[in-house]
Formats: structure tokens, sequence, C-alpha cells
DNA sequence: TTTGACCTTCCAGTCTCTAGAAGGTTTATA
DNA sequence: TATAAACCTTCTAGAGACTGGAAGGTCAAA
């Protein structure tokens, strides 16, 4: 099938397929005579795969690592466990980042008159007059 | 004074300085005979109103609107209070985005042995078997 | 046959820096 | 005074993960 029906298949814009492709993160798929790429069931197993995992917030790297380790039978749990802990980890930091800016920039606001005055404790905090 | 005490000051590196005068941000400064940077006090002023915005994640655009805005004695705290609400929207769609990442990963992360066994809930899901 | 929807490659831009190269200047020490 | 260390300069390129656009080839239907 052409890469406009991979693309709907697995929920990936074709120009991200195509660029997937050119980092390594999918292989290159056979080419009709045309030079049209043309893919097959399982390559787009692979690319919902992909696009899932990039859904809950994994890496290109890490995806790279999960599609190792779906693909190694001698895997171990253990090693697929570890990986999402680490992102787990990473993400868990990123809220704590983005709620302690947004508790600050709440509280500011809370303050600020939002009227015509020119006054304002959010420009003062910034500024820290 | 220099590029390096300006960054020591303002907690901005000499490089992400250089960048921010690249780009519009900071105003180039004065210059010493031997072609050095020189920086007087009401320019560390701006850094550091620069560099609380960006640690608030204020996007470098928005912070360039704040500092217009701050220079400008005719602002109104509604127009200070508007920016400001819809970076706090801003930051708080990307907490529920992440929170549901988390919450998935954990739900799954749980489910999965972390043994040395192969079978893993996190890349069934993934594979949606 | 021609139109429109596909597909191809390649280059550039997004955002916010950061690293490194190659070289000039200033300051401190031997 | 010589020289080394610590500054400073500009420039280019790379990070991550795409996305847009240009210029052109292919295919299916009217």
């Amino acid at each position: 099938m052409n890469i406009g029906q991979a693309s709907e298949l697995s929920g990936i814009p074709s120009k991200t397929i195509r660029y997937y492709e050119s980092i390594g993160l999918l292989p290159a798929p056979a080419r009709k005579d045309s030079g049209y790429r043309d893919y097959s069931t399982p390559e787009i197993e692979t690319m919902r795969f992909i696009q899932r995992a990039r859904n809950l917030g994994f890496a290109i790297k890490d995806v790279n690592e999960l599609l190792d380790l779906w693909n190694d039978t001698h895997r171990t749990s253990a090693q697929v466990k570890a990986l999402t802990k680490r992102h787990i980890d990473e993400i868990e930091s990123k809220i704590n980042e983005l709620e302690s800016m947004r508790n600050t920039l709440v509280t500011l606001s809370d303050k600020c008159h939002g009227d015509d005055r020119p006054d304002c404790p959010i420009l003062e905090d910034l500024a820290s007059l």
C-alpha cells in the first residue's frame, strides 16, 4: 500500500513516516516500479507501536529501544520496566516543575487587578523591585 | 563590565546572552576598544527580568512582550494579566497531558512483573495484541 | 487528454540554546 | 619581560522531532 494509506492506518503523517525512515526508526520499505513506497501489514503494526509509544511521551531513542525489546524474544520484562520507570520519573519531574511555575503564576495573577491601571504585581515580581 | 560578570549577576550563560542579543531580545551593548561587550547596571536588570520570566516558562516571544509592557508606562495591568492567563492555560494543558501519560504508564508498569521473564504488559499494550 | 490527487526528493524553518573551532585581549605569575 | 591562563570575539553546526514548501513525477477518472 502507498504511504497515504499507511499514514491513515497508523495515524502517523506521511511526512513523519518518511522522517522516521530517514533517521532509521523505520526500515526502508519495498518500492513499486514508480518509486512509490510499498508498505504491508507488519510494517503498519510497527508504525502503530511507534505511534503509541510516542503518544506516551517516549523519546525517539526510547522508542527505538522499545522496538528492539519488542523484537527480542530473549528480553526480560525487567528491562522494559526499567526503561518505563526512567520515563515515568522524567515525566514526574516535568510535572513538578510545571506545577511550581503554575503556582507562582496563579499567585501573582490573583494579586493583579487586571484593569486599566498600569501597576501590576506580575511585572513587579519579574523586575523584583 | 564584561559579559562574564554580567552572566554571573544575571544567571544567564554568556553564550545565551549573545544569543539573546542576536535575536533582538537584548539590545546590543556598548563595546570597549578591545571589542569586548561592556554592560552596565540597567542592562543587568533587564537580563534578570528575562531570566525570571524564562524560569516561569514564558516563551521568548512572550518575554519580549513582557519587556515591552514593562517599559510602557501606558500599559494596563489587564494586558499583563491576559498574557499571563494564556501562559497559565498552556501550562495546565501540558500538566494534564503529562498526568494522563503518567497514569497510563504507572498502570501498565504496575502490571509488569519486572523479572527475568519476557512477557510484559507494557509491550503488549504498545503492540495492542 | 487533462485534471486532480497522489507520490518523490531536497532544503529550510521551528525553538532555545549549546558545543566547538579559530583566533584576539587581558591579567597574573615566574 | 615572557608566557600562561583566563577571558573575550565571531562563526558554524547540532540537538529533538518534526513541518512546510518547492519542483517535479505518477496514477485514476472524467
